[in-house]
DNA sequence: CCTAAAAAATGATATTTGTCATACAAATTT
DNA sequence: AAATTTGTATGACAAATATCATTTTTTAGG
């Protein structure tokens, strides 16, 4: 079993706040597990019962709409945790969290949570940091929904997706989406978001070689997001 | 000055946690406001510096978008608080609060929260809890704002409207809003929207009436929104 | 009570977006 | 390697929605 204490992604989450002690008991009840491209943490509906500590790959989190889409409500990466709503309302997962990548992710049980929610002060006030982040988040990215056009939408998600995740060294964005799992972020039809990539394509903003995306005017397409 | 010890609508919100000496130490720091329909109670962007508790009247929380169109992000009804996302995060707000009716807020300092936040876990945890319940609210409007058609929202946002806010004695919706505001709502232009209430009223699904929104057949309204 | 202003309603039209059909390309299986 | 499946791309069209213009109704102010 490894140890929390040596592990760097803690650094990046509300676990920095736990002291050396915490971490020892934390490393011997928590659970480790690799979850494979694809493949769900926990869906939509799950009790959850505990939060999962992200160390390595990115996932999504997701929604079924009504009409069978999947709306894919927020991206994940190292050094966040997940299942922190649940378990402070106490109710099942609201949304789906799905592999994008192969992942390392460990599972804390919600007692050992819970502890530390009563005797650490520091701790509780990151978790509600973070959601009050998640909330500020969801709020202006539900006034984008509403208001601006699918344009404006895939604009502003490429320059996201950059911004986050990076570049892979031929400059191409390095988190790999489906067309379909893109179109799900903008919240629009597969089609009518391979159409709008083609046009940025067409008129030089971006460039699509096989799966890969490259944005190539970035001037252009921030302006295009407004 | 009133005293928060004999405030019902104390009750209703995270303040319940408050033991009596914490309620009279905070009579003394709190001051009350009168809010005049239409005015703001605080506007994106300023620092707000406290929390608001609404002892009557509803009010919008809305941000302006790219587009000059406001989006109403989520109404507020007595015994709920106000700016407590921008107190933990220590931010400006992210969203203005315009009142729809005439309104009577009480403020408290950030000094005497913050007080609350170290001594009274209960409150801690009920706040919280608060703001996982926004935070899902967020997420659910951000999926029915990208997945969902106009009619199939003001559907869902009308019926919202008479479980939240209530009837008058004629069965008309107790909550007024411009069809502006309903627009704002459900993320959409004015226009759309009146042309979409004027058919459900040919159709006998709602009634029109002045200003008067009256739900005829609460059935068929609900197969609408899906 | 009358008038000006604001809000609501409606029509005409343009634009955006979704849907269905089909073609093509790439990945995976056998 | 051939075959099947899956993902990407594109065209044609329909439906939804926005925009602009205009009219009607309601509200507010003198």
């Amino acid at each position: 079993m490894s140890k929390c204490e040596q592990c760097i992604v803690r650094e990046f989450s509300s676990l920095k706040a736990l002291g050396k002690e915490e971490l020892l008991q934390m490393a011997d009840c928590k659970t480790s597990y690799i979850i494979k491209k694809g493949e769900p943490i926990f869906e939509e509906g799950e009790s959850v019962n505990g939060i999962f500590c992200i160390k390595d790959g990115i996932c999504k989190l997701s929604k079924l709409s009504a009409n069978g889409k999947d709306q894919i409500v927020k991206l994940v990466k190292p050094g966040e945790l997940l299942g922190q709503r649940s378990l402070i309302s106490d109710e099942p997962a609201n949304l789906s969290a799905v592999a994008l990548e192969d992942m390392e992710v460990c599972f804390i049980p919600k007692t050992e949570i819970m502890g530390f929610f009563n005797n650490n002060n520091q701790f509780s006030m990151n978790v509600m940091k973070t959601i009050c982040g998640d909330l500020k988040e969801a709020d202006d990215h539900m006034v984008s929904m509403a208001q601006k056009s699918v344009k404006e939408r895939l604009a502003e998600t490429l320059l996201y997706l950059e911004d986050t995740f990076g570049k892979n060294s031929d400059g191409s964005l390095h988190i790999q989406l489906s067309r379909e799992e893109l179109a799900g972020m903008i919240g629009t039809a597969t089609e009518s978001c391979i159409r709008l990539l083609s046009e940025l394509n067409k008129i030089g903003i971006i460039d699509l070689t096989g799966k890969k995306i490259t944005i190539v005017d970035r001037n252009k397409l921030k302006r295009m997001a407004d």
